[in-house]
DNA sequence: CCCGATCTCCTCCCCGGGGAGGAGGCTCAC
DNA sequence: GTGAGCCTCCTCCCCGGGGAGGAGATCGGG
């Protein structure tokens, strides 16, 4: 319908209740800089939209008929696609809350927030960062800030059955280097390369180097950024 | 010149005194189509501020604490956002032009240009075009007109220049599937995933897939799930 | 001393990926 | 209506990547 520079905040609509879409869909139409471009009604037809859209933010519910919106958010989530889920729904119950966040939204709030810090709250995930009603907030440290995972920890995965030089290697793919060009890199030969390459790709259970570099970036061996 | 009715030209000031992002708010406040989405004080906070807001212009001051402008650019410019820097400083200097143009910036003015020089150039930088002051202009092409570098190919980088359904093929190149196993996913035919693929190598200025995840997890189009 | 692991390098072979150069249909803007 | 994008699909062609199946060299430990 707009045009595909993705300049504004782009935003699937999703709820059961078309009253309810309407309304949220005249709050945010006000905002010059947030573009609702579908609407769903269940938790499939939302992941299926995503899937075909790729919104910048899902204002998601998650009481829904045929899948709800924890569910959603999970396969989502697990698709890797590049969309921020935004849960939005009338219960804040703790289990609603806990599963939404494990299933990978970035943010919970409940329907009577004000228009203001829904706009606000909708920037702030469609920015990468994550929104959280205080109250729930709350309630969430007071019963978990004890249990939180511990964010020094992210061990390697199966990394760990690679040699020195086929970690070395796989780095080098991860960086869009061809065979030839890790050759000249390391100072060996292509062929060598394409043994170390054929190596990584078997212990890992790779079928090309493309695989192997999403697993060196979601291992995190290597990192976006710099 | 013609595409103005559409959406507001977004705006990232960055300079060190408070003061004369004041002055230039206000004089692009008065744009209708201009739009200053925030306001940076060094390279550090333009750097993130772009990678989060991705303005459609940056304009940026070069003396400044912390990281200057021009690294600030070439780190914007690096990272692939399809984010345009328009340099404005008070001093011309050849050294700071240079660097700055090298860095990648889209343009560079004196901070004494006339309100309504500015706001055009904003709006020509936007529209992925370039602007440098007529005055250095001459001075630039008096020294370096005889080593231009070659204009065949450096193309615009960046993600925005995207179809829809080229970003959303992308991503799934990004997941590490082949293109039969895109085709299937999103029910259309090999070749036509390869076109796709192939016209987002192209307008990314990539060499193949591989590079193309490398991108997308750099920009941010995908993420890694920590 | 010999074994296993690692790093280096080779050839032969096949296939998927990517470029070139189309074409038809569709929608929207002018 | 005309044209510009976009999405869809095609053929022909080439090359880099990856598998198979080796081999020689080094080094540490049993």
């Amino acid at each position: 319908m707009t045009d595909r520079t993705a300049r504004p905040v782009r935003v699937l609509l999703v709820d059961d209740q078309p009253l309810l879409r309407t309304g949220f869909r005249m709050v945010l139409g006000a905002e010059e800089d947030l573009d609702v471009v579908a609407e769903a009604g269940d938790g499939v037809e939302a992941v299926d939209l995503s899937r075909r859209l790729l919104p910048d933010v899902v204002l998601m519910d998650i009481r829904m008929p045929r899948m709800d919106g924890v569910a959603a958010t999970r396969a989502i989530v697990d698709a890797r696609l590049p969309v921020r889920v935004l849960i939005l729904t009338t219960f804040d119950l703790d289990e609603y809350v806990v599963g939404a966040l494990r299933a990978g939204a970035s943010g919970f709030l409940a329907k009577d927030v004000p228009a203001e810090d829904l706009v606000t709250a909708i920037r702030t995930v469609a920015a990468g960062e994550a929104v959280v009603a205080p109250r729930i907030l709350k309630r969430l440290l007071d019963r978990f800030a004890d249990v939180l995972p511990d964010p020094s920890a992210t061990p390697p995965r199966s990394l760990a059955a690679l040699t020195e030089r086929e970690r070395e290697v796989l780095v080098q793919v991860a960086r869009g280097l061809s065979n030839s060009e890790i050759a000249a890199e390391l100072s060996v030969s292509e062929t060598t390369i394409k043994t170390h390459v054929g190596h990584v790709l078997t212990k890992l259970g790779l079928r090309d180097r493309v695989q192997a570099v999403v697993l060196a970036y979601e291992t995190g061996l290597v990192r976006p950024r710099g």
